[in-house]
DNA sequence: CTTATAAGG
DNA sequence: CCTTTTAAG
């Protein structure tokens, strides 16, 4: 039996001083994948993970993205999208810094392989590939921007683009990871944030939400189309097939957390063999008093 | 007799959280100047004053410096180096932008006229003009900028060599102010944070003090210039002339307010008819518990 | 509403 | 060590 969970913690940092630490004592999951770990080297507290090994990739932008891996067991590989890699093994003061491997780019990646919202390890507990995910929050297209609907200053449209750039081209480099997988004889799961809510059973308030950010129709397309050519299956989904939510994500105004009105856009995304191992998902909102972060970690058993 | 205090407050909504409200509740003060005030009037809160008369002048630098005179009666005059002032008056939800007065100004104040760090006003209480002030920091001239010593990247003596011009235009205006006064039948009172500590007895750490900004010897020298022709006079050091202090800045680092390892660079100078009539000075360290902010305000009653 | 940064202190 | 802005979420 495997238990991994995934987190967006929005800031390492601030996690640790809501509990993150109790949280993954008492978790007991033989992997994590964390996304918006926001920080340097110099500034990850030297206990952070606890007994867990961890692969981290800041990105080169100080106090943003940043997504991690946390495993019991040491990795048998590492693959980022060419950058270095920060591995940390438990208990230890020192974190080096190692070159990752690097995957065949597909075409439009490279512009993002910087980042910090990507990094994969073969676990050593399976044949399996993990992946951990950040994909950009992204904007409203200019269409949608008028005032009245914004707070910010319309933006032309510019992060809704890169978006949707940055998803094409996630798309074909997801579809090489697939294939350099199974040449490996691991399945594959991507697990992280990817902001986008596939369908009206995954925002509460879906109507009101359909000119959103991560519920657009070009986006939700986008995911429709991952997971359509059932090469991915969205495990939670698969195990609560009728259930709206669970959500995994909920803004920090007004009292969305305590009325539950969220969005699920945390997600497991497993190739078909290990998504049919997965016994048991859910969203786990148990941690004592404080939310972890924005999000809540989304927890999925495996019987492997 | 008329008690008048100074405070630098570093962001007066931080103040506020701390307790600002009930130490001017509770002070007795009929004018209180302020720098640092660091908001704009939309963040200004409605009930930020009190029952006090508000003379706000915010400069145009978004969330720094800005200088304030609050006063039970409504000033008779108002004057700052060319700039629009925010008047409130007390349980006001309203406040109005009018131009202020504005005195000739001296050669090379004019590039600093808008950086909200000098604002007047003629009380209506006594034949007394009282002036807010908030000098530069500054930073070390270009030969002391030695890795090891500083933190931040060196930067040439650049702030050094801003403040020394500051001091320069100012030391000229502040001639002006006085003669103007004079000639209104005014004593001048200059209040606020100078960024300079004066002499030994001003810096309780002044051995190994004698290479940080605020206490070099041009620095020194500057203030030994506004002060020695006795046109001026430091009313606490008249007061309490032998003392080490009273110190009005700790830095907020270690155990310097705990074990009163400050400052004293918030003044009173008076034109000397009104020093002769200062009858009691004193520090107000007093506050509940808090600090208000990395400053503590300075108290001096005049018998007038 | 919350997390970061950077600059200023 | 603390407060602010700004950008991002």
């Amino acid at each position: 039996m495997l238990r991994i969970a995934t987190v967006n913690i929005n800031g390492i940092r601030a996690t640790l001083r809501r509990g993150f630490g109790e949280w993954m004592a008492g978790r007991d999951a033989d992997v994590v994948t964390l996304q918006e770990v926001r920080c340097t080297l110099a500034d990850l507290p030297e206990d952070a993970f606890g007994g867990y090994h961890a692969v981290y990739e800041p990105g080169t932008i100080a106090g943003r993205n940043g997504v991690a891996v946390l495993a019991r067991r040491p990795p048998a590989a590492v693959r980022t999208w060419g950058a270095e890699v920060l591995l940390r093994g438990p208990g230890e003061r020192h974190t080096s810094t190692v070159p990752a491997q690097t995957p065949t780019l597909a075409r439009g990646i490279s512009r993002y392989a910087a980042e910090g919202r990507y990094v994969e390890v073969d676990l050593a507990d399976a044949p399996l590939t993990v992946a951990s995910l950040y994909l950009p929050k992204g904007g409203l297209p200019a269409h949608l921007q008028r005032p009245g609907r914004m707070r910010e200053a319309p933006d032309g449209g510019a992060k809704y683009q890169r978006k949707m750039h940055f998803l094409d081209a996630f798309a074909r480099q997801l579809r090489r990871a697939r294939r350099e997988a199974r040449a490996r004889g691991r399945d594959l799961l991507l697990t992280g944030d990817l902001n986008v809510a596939h369908t009206q059973l995954d925002v509460a308030a879906w109507r009101r939400s359909q000119q959103a950010e991560g519920f657009l129709p070009e986006e939700r397309a986008w995911l429709d189309d991952q997971l359509s050519a059932r090469t991915l299956v969205d495990v939670v989904r698969r195990l609560h097939p009728d259930t709206a939510g669970p959500y995994s994500w909920w803004s920090w105004l007004g009292q969305s957390y305590a009325l539950d009105v969220g969005w699920r856009i945390d997600y497991h995304l497993a190739t078909p063999g290990l998504a049919r191992c997965a016994v048991r998902a859910e969203v786990d909102r148990a941690h004592a008093g404080t939310r972890l972060s924005d999000h809540a970690p989304v927890v999925v058993d495996y019987d492997v």
